[in-house]
DNA sequence: GTCTTAAATCAAGAAAAATTGATTTGTCAA
DNA sequence: TTGACAAATCAATTTTTCTTGATTTAAGAC
């Protein structure tokens, strides 16, 4: 992965979705079951627009899903999504050599 | 997970240093070995005390562990740290019944 | 000691993100 | 069509984060 592609890419815009105590809370909250934007509101007792500012932030990381119904907008969680920040991460477990730089020992035979 | 625990704790602060491309692009870079702040500065073309400030950030959220040398400092990843992280988003998939909240089929059996 | 270099820190300013209250849009029911 | 309600959007402000250049701290080398 290079630079630029770190920079406004899916993992970046997610990372940054996920940077917001607030937004964890609303993803907590939709583990379980999809809700209604007023749902969130009363649950976690916050104005409406600061929770549809949120839910926009992470609708266009792709972290969330919704649904019109009636009055109601519905959010869900998209796994895929999320699947896809976690992949990233176990990534560095798998490609970590982690071989040293410029390190020698303290004996002779060594740099 | 609580509200309270999630604004402050060591998951909240991970994906908040995760939300910079820059410090992306030294998770990268850390990824295939240790490094000191010149060589990072070298290789991303930033100023040291730009690279400084983000590798504080990193460091802080535990992704990054340091070890001096002489002068220098090395930098290198916290795997487990990373690993907990993967963790927190592993068990969005396992623990999501997605279950509907108050959506009716449209036959005369529902609701 | 002095000089050089690596890295951290600091203060000031710039940029980005979050909050707020008000307004708008859209849906449904009467 | 009007009224009520859900949600999105907007403009203005506040807050947070980032950047910059200068300074400080600390570790060798001489």
């Amino acid at each position: 992965m290079n630079s630029t592609s770190l920079q406004s890419s899916s993992i970046g815009m997610g990372f940054k979705a996920l940077s917001d105590p607030l937004r964890l809370q609303v993803l907590e909250l939709l583990r379980h079951q999809e809700l209604c934007v007023c749902d969130l509101c009363d649950r976690l007792d916050v104005r409406q627009s600061k929770i549809s500012f949120h839910l926009k932030v992470l609708k266009e990381a792709q972290l969330l899903r919704s649904r019109q119904e009636g009055k109601w907008v519905y959010y869900s969680l998209n796994l895929p999504q999320l699947s896809l920040l976690e992949q990233f991460l176990s990534d560095f477990r798998r490609l970590s050599p982690m071989r040293p730089s410029r390190v020698c020992d303290d004996d002779d035979t060594c740099c």
